[in-house]
RNA sequence: UGGGGUGUAGCCAAAUUGGCAAGGCAGCGGCCUUUGGAGCCGCCAUCUGGAGGUUCGAAUCCUCCCGCCCCAGCCA
């Protein structure tokens, strides 16, 4: 038997506990037979900025709930105002979309494409004399418009006869008005305890070209006119938007009951993603870029699409977190752990480890033979089989992690220091025999250790047990790389925690990203690709970034693995 | 006495609409481990912002109080 849309149960990846309140809406709107039985959403970004991860939760929202109800979602841009506006960012748009692993078929729109429509709306309104032209200034305007608890005025041009508004509003659309001389105001109430309806301006004059309509307008229609009427023109039936919108919603639904339009869509709204160590606002984030904090919209520190793509994050992987965060109306910041957490359980599963050691320290092995190379073998990824094998060249002298080596190790600590036996993984135990520093300095500069032949692969039949495993390198085949160390890009939980005077990019981290020139990888990552991205072991998993040119590898981490050992090791320091 | 929202654990967030507080993250123990990774097991709200009330029974209903967020663009 065919299932029926309200037989559906949404957010599959997760348990099938209750849904959010907006799919729940949209369950009984379908129950009750409106719309057809027909669900149809819409992503709208202006094309001012790049998207970022608060766009990702809208676009997963928007997306899935089409394609659970069997619906769709179309993408528009919302594109009225033409002084902020880019044709790269339509670009960059569209192709975060994609890379989320969205499709909009042929239904991408822009409320550039209904500006006839939405003028001929316009005149409607004026004619039924809901509609007037004001030419008090914009100062004015806002004089004219109250307080918060202060009811406001009605202009002096609010009672205009229709036959005048509608000569104005010609001269208006035809340029011979000046830019701030006049605007289109609804004709609402200018003592209605809600803002938004205090006679709301639905034109204004710009005289700049347009991303997409060229010079063809010099008055575009305001977010609240244009909106709910490009909704209604798509016949949108759940228009999805941001808390912010609520005390809009009366005023959407005002100009479509005074309009006869193909639709009523219903506007709900819901709370947006806020993170914490981490901005989001447009205005900030382009701030960011402008003022070279970051070295653009897709710095891997930065919280866009683009960034995130950059830095090695997954489409799956933030897929799967803006599910697990819900969707409510209470304003709410969600712990970048949680992230971060998504992230390594879709890495862990489909990245394959290699060895990579950030900072060498040289380790002899005198013991073995000067001139033998043996090649080993190395599992790609223990989680998956599948992922198969390759080798990994072994030498007598090879790089370790120089914080796997301690002259005096603390209580816990169980790699390398004098005396001690550990493994290398995939190859042999070790013991440290001695040490040689520089006699200037006192620094390490080499240690001297002994293999047993026994424990080829990494074990022994006699049981012995061998607690630590380090990665390694060996020094005459490995490739040397470059490796940049990304860190939350703020130091506070929230960033907007400032004293007094102060902007947000004082609370900057100064150390968001490290970079390590001369690290050292197994000979097999010299077939990695830009964007292929691989477990370094017991360090993190890192991508390699597009900067990547012949002469040098540049990875960037995407994340460090959790790491019990450094938590030991802070309790035991404190 | 401006309007609109919202308060469930450190952080998100459910609770089939009055039936006895899911789940995830974080944290903490333990097991296991050729990654101090992963995995596995266990613990983590006598209680839902507060105070009253209704009821056999309240996070859900009523009353009052408190906190937090949004709105005074010719931005979206």
């Amino acid at each position: 038997m065919e299932k029926k849309n309200t037989d559906i149960i949404a957010k599959k990846d997760e348990n099938l506990t209750g849904l959010d309140f907006i799919r729940e809406i949209i369950r009984n709107d379908l129950k009750q037979n409106k719309n057809n039985g027909q669900v149809i959403t819409r992503f709208p970004p202006e094309p001012n900025g790049y998207l970022h991860i608060g766009h990702a939760k809208a676009i997963v929202l928007n997306f899935s709930v089409a394609e659970e109800f069997k619906g769709r979602c179309h993408l528009r841009f919302d594109d009225t105002n033409p002084t902020k506006e880019e044709m790269e960012y339509i670009d960059a748009i569209k192709k975060d979309i994609r890379w989320l692993g969205y499709d909009w078929d042929d239904h991408e729109y822009y409320a550039s494409d209904y500006f006839e429509k939405i003028y001929d709306y316009a005149v409607q309104l004026v004619k039924k004399g809901k509609a007037y032209v004001d030419t008090l200034t914009s100062d004015e305007i806002r004089e004219y418009r109250g307080t918060l608890t202060q009811a406001g005025k009605d202009s002096p041009y609010r009672n205009r006869s229709v036959e005048e508004n509608l000569s104005l509003l010609e001269k208006m659309r035809n340029g011979e008005m000046e830019e701030g001389a006049c605007v289109l105001r609804a004709r609402i109430d200018m003592a209605s305890g809600n803002i938004n309806m205090r006679d709301p301006s639905m034109y204004r004059i710009l005289k700049a070209s347009h991303p997409k309509t060229g010079d063809k307008w010099c008055i575009y229609p305001m977010y609240d006119f244009a909106h709910p009427l490009s909704d209604a023109i798509e016949s949108i039936t759940h228009s999805l938007c941001t808390l912010e919108f609520e005390d809009h919603r009366p005023l959407y639904d005002w100009f479509l009951d005074q309009l006869s339009t193909p639709a009523h869509p219903r506007q709900i709204e819901f709370a947006r993603l806020n993170i914490t160590y981490t901005v989001l606002s447009k205005r900030k984030l382009l701030h960011l870029v402008s003022e070279g904090h970051v070295k653009g919209w897709d710095d891997p520190r930065m919280p866009t699409l683009s960034g995130l793509r950059r830095r090695g994050y997954t489409p799956e992987s933030i897929k799967v977190f803006c599910n697990r965060i819900g969707v409510a109306k209470s304003n709410s910041v969600v712990d970048i752990a949680l992230l971060e957490h998504c992230l390594r359980e879709d890495l862990n599963k489909t990245a394959n480890r290699v060895m990579v050691v950030l900072r060498p320290l040289k380790v002899i092995i005198d013991n073995y033979p000067d001139e033998k190379v043996e090649e080993l073998d190395a599992i790609n990824n223990p989680e998956d089989e599948s992922m198969g094998k390759r080798t990994i060249p072994f030498s007598k002298v090879i790089y370790i992690e120089r914080e796997d080596f301690k002259e005096d190790p603390p209580k816990k600590f169980f790699r390398l220091a004098i005396g001690r036996e550990v493994r290398l993984k995939h190859a042999y135990y070790i013991r440290c025999e001695s040490i040689v520093k520089d006699e200037k300095t006192g620094d390490i500069i080499e240690l001297h250790c002994t293999y047993d032949p026994r424990s080829k692969g990494g074990w022994t039949e006699d049981g012995r047990k061998v607690m630590g495993t380090l990665h390694w390198v060996s020094t005459a085949h490995a490739i040397k790389v470059q490796v940049n160390l990304y860190d939350h890009l703020f130091l506070k939980e929230d960033p907007e925690n400032l004293p007094e005077g102060s902007d947000f990019t004082s609370n900057l981290n100064p150390r968001s990203m490290e970079i390590i020139k001369d690290c050292f990888a197994e000979p097999s990552l010299k077939n990695a690709q830009v964007g292929d991205r691989f477990q370094f072991l017991r360090q993190g998993y890192f991508c390699l970034d597009p900067d990547t040119s012949s002469g040098r590898m540049i990875f960037n981490r995407i994340v460090n693995l959790r790491d019990s050992w450094a938590k030991i090791e802070k309790s035991i320091l404190s």
